[in-house]
RNA sequence: UCCUUGGUAGCUCAGCCGGUUAGAGCAUCUGACUGUUAAUCAGAGGGUCGUUGGUUCGAGCCCAACCCGAGGAGCCA
């Protein structure tokens, strides 16, 4: 059988042991035993779980057998039987054993010992191994999967959104620049400044921050599109919340008004938690107990009150709380509570203002809307009120904000009023205000940022754990 | 970027008021053990104390600058 097709270590682990001839590849993680035995947890990535190999050491060579330790590859042939240990209920009774690459004990820096996060973003190229970022991978992959067949299933039409853009505009962000002019001797304009003109593109380009203007673009055709691409922040940002290149989820719906646009939000997250409790039980589970090791280790106040499934369990059960930016400053100032910012209408809420709201006040998820049109976008529909914008932000326990959309603004008199108001270069911006010129209708899409939601889903601390390789500032090694 | 805090063996940490040869657990190596579950038991090896400079008879410990990590804040997804 071709590789292929070859069943896995989590496919064998399911199937019933009658002693069939099997054969496995994959990476140890331990080996005990005696001088009579040997017990080798093998893992091919494929689930949490390990096989267990049982090898006669009688039967093998000793200087092979010595090879054979933490973080070697081998393939082993044998038997698929039941297994005698009360850890496992199947394992492999070994006729053959090949090393496939050696993993010198003394160098190989995972352990089979539990590593801190920290000293495996170190080893970011050899994390993958280890269980917990097994886990978080396969989980990730399982959401990316989810996002796309969530909205192929809605009718949602997958957007390739630029990675590299010219507009500047956006103010989602410090951009990155993208350009192939000589650092040390570009070409310059009269003044001094250097000439743009002459770079590849023709003009400044960067990366994007968002894929958001290019997805109303579609909208204004296909109706319900989405984005699903990386995004980049040049943004000295040091917190454990946030990357300079991360990966976001931008629907983008014509005929959607903000309450549209808040039950798709909220039906789209608990699917996507919902998906990963189905498809990774076990993951969790470890994930889950990982948790609950390490926060033992803390004074109680600060433990998470729930465990991670039942937390994952509850937002998937209860409706987000859908209140006004208005309506939560009332709450915040009857609260009593000092905060370190003063709570009054028109400030931005921060990150201890939306802490009370959704982790003391309602405790669960938070739907915001209708915030002051000083504090956000430019692009977001005013409210008749004229004070106000149909924002919304969704707001989820230890994460803070996870989703941040609107409705837009889709009249072309007051978008480009907005614009003038705000000091925003409205020429570079001409194809946009087209779209409100020719055919605007309303409509409305959110970004999700990606990490945040596995972040959740993983119960993690820190977002550099739950993407491969994660570009921080000053740190760029992998 | 700001505030707080930390950097000592491969990993996680201790190291008293500045004073002789730098400590532990785990990992590694060697040995023991007839089915182990991060196996267990015994022994051994392993250090430029983040970097640079300074104070001092003497610095892991005090001072300065810088680098890196963590917690919090700002910015945001």
């Amino acid at each position: 059988m071709g590789a292929l097709h070859r069943k896995r270590i989590a496919d064998w682990l399911l199937t019933a042991p009658t002693n069939q001839d099997i054969e496995v590849s994959g990476w140890v993680r331990t080996k005990r035993g005696n001088k009579e035995i040997a017990f080798i947890a093998l893992s091919d990535g494929s689930t949490i779980n390990n096989l267990q190999i049982v090898a006669e050491l009688a039967k093998f060579d000793e200087e092979l057998m010595k090879k054979i330790q933490t973080g070697a590859s081998i393939r082993a042939t044998g038997k698929l039987v039941a297994s005698q240990g009360v850890g496992q209920t199947v394992e492999m009774v070994a006729e053959s054993i090949v090393l496939l690459g050696e993993a010198d004990a003394d160098t190989y820096p995972l352990q089979k010992k539990k590593h801190t996060l920290e000293f495996l973003r170190e080893i970011a190229h050899l994390r993958p191994r280890t269980n917990t970022f097994g886990a978080i991978l396969r989980i990730r992959h399982s959401l990316a999967f989810a996002i796309h067949k969530y909205f192929n299933d809605h009718h949602f039409y997958y957007i390739h959104a630029p990675i590299i853009t010219g507009s500047d505009a956006e103010g989602a962000g410090e951009m990155f620049r993208v350009s192939t002019l000589d650092p040390a001797n570009p070409p310059r304009n009269e003044d001094g400044s250097v000439d743009y003109t002459q770079d590849f593109f023709g003009k400044e380009s960067n990366l994007t921050v968002s894929g958001q203007l290019e997805g109303e673009l579609a909208a204004m055709a296909l109706s319900r599109v989405y984005t699903f691409g990386p995004t980049f922040r040049a943004e000295n940002s040091n917190t454990a919340r946030h990357l300079a290149e991360f990966w976001m989820i931008e629907p983008e719906m014509a005929f959607f008004e903000l309450d549209d646009n808040m039950d798709l939000a909220e039906d789209f997250l608990k699917y996507l938690i919902r998906y990963a409790m189905e498809h990774h039980a076990d993951d969790l589970a470890f994930l889950e107990k990982r948790l609950l090791d390490e926060e033992n280790l803390l004074p109680k106040e600060n433990r998470n009150p729930l465990p991670l499934l039942e937390k994952l369990k509850f937002v998937t059960e209860n409706p987000f709380e859908r209140i006004t930016y208005t309506e939560a400053i009332s709450i915040l100032e009857k609260s009593g509570k000092k905060f370190e910012f003063p709570v009054k209408w028109g400030i931005d809420l921060q990150s201890e203002h939306e802490r009370y709201l959704v982790e003391k006040h309602f405790k669960k998820p938070v739907i915001l809307t209708n915030y002051p049109k000083g504090i956000k976008a430019f692009y977001m529909k005013q409210d008749d009120d004229g004070q106000t914008v149909r924002a919304m932000d969704v707001l989820f326990p230890g994460i803070g904000e996870i989703i941040g959309g609107s409705q837009r603004e889709e009249n072309y008199e007051k978008l480009n009023t907005r614009i003038q108001e705000m000091g925003i270069h409205a020429e570079s911006l001409w194809w946009y205000l087209e779209t409100r010129k020719f055919g605007t209708v309303p409509h409305s899409g959110f970004g999700l940022g990606f990490e945040r939601l596995v972040l959740f889903v993983t119960g993690m601390g820190n977002i550099r754990d739950v993407i491969p390789f994660p570009r921080t500032p000053k740190n760029l090694e992998f």
